[in-house]
DNA sequence: ACTTTCCTTGGTGTTAACTCCATAGTTTAT
DNA sequence: ATAAACTATGGAGTTAACACCAAGGAAAGT
């Protein structure tokens, strides 16, 4: 496959793919004769993960971590070093994800409470006492 | 409250809220004899509500949005364009935990099936039909 | 009174993650 | 057979969201 149809397939550009391989967020995609890239299936699995984990929000910078590890496939406990890539990747998207519900019950709480919250604001009712209760949810 | 202050309690630098203020995520703030910026608790809501859509996820340019409507307090139906930023947002943040939620189960799948994966990935048992099915859980 | 610590503005620097460009070779369609 | 549409590389440009710095005042501690 080409790469005009691998970054259809996955909706990016075909620089993003470029450059993913340029900086090893994938690994190298092998050639046909002219020098072209022909995506195989590892390849474009290594993309869809890409895509994924970067969706997910996390760095380049670890997608090449954990890239350049399964490279490195003559010393052994490459494979725990990748879980524990995955793990601690995984742990990080788990307190995100708190972290974003937490905010969202604050959306809510705001929108439901909108006309009151305005009214204190311009009434200046609040001092640096209460700053904290003004955004208590319950 | 002066800005080491203010920057301290939201654990932000003095940077940041200057580069806030510039650029119109918070309201001007106002100024004491010497031109030093008083924070009052206003001020202090309007950092506390930036801070957390930021760790949300939202654009500055989103917060730049917001903050400027909240200040057109001359023409009317102003909160409900306030209100309605909120709800847009919230949704947006609603279909950003979605995705992160089948990210997560993505990287739980993948690290518990992880050996199995590597064998595949190594025997090259795959071709561009089972792709998709490599990922699929369950 | 003076040293330290804070504040101001205006501007430049930084990092991440692309994105675009120029130049040149290749494949495909008419 | 030639124009259109693809590909390659190397390098420059872009955007977001700050972080840093210099020069010059102001405030607070001793």
């Amino acid at each position: 496959m080409n790469i005009k149809r691998a970054a259809e397939m996955f909706d990016l550009t075909v620089d993003t793919l470029r450059y993913y391989e340029r900086v090893g967020v994938i690994p190298p995609v092998s050639r046909n004769k002219s020098g072209y890239r022909d995506y195989g299936t590892s390849d474009l699995n290594w993309i869809y993960l890409a895509k994924n984990l970067r969706n997910a929000g996390l760095s380049i910078e670890s997608l090449i971590e954990f890239a350049t590890l399964a490279q490195l496939r003559e010393s052994q406990n490459v494979e725990d070093s990748q879980k524990q890539i995955l793990s601690d990747q995984l742990e990080e998207l788990e307190e995100k994800l708190i972290e974003m519900n937490q905010v969202r019950d604050l959306l809510i709480y705001k929108i439901n409470t909108y006309d009151e919250h305005i009214a204190k604001f311009k009434s200046g009712e609040m001092d640096s006492n209460n700053i904290e209760k003004l955004w208590e949810r319950k």
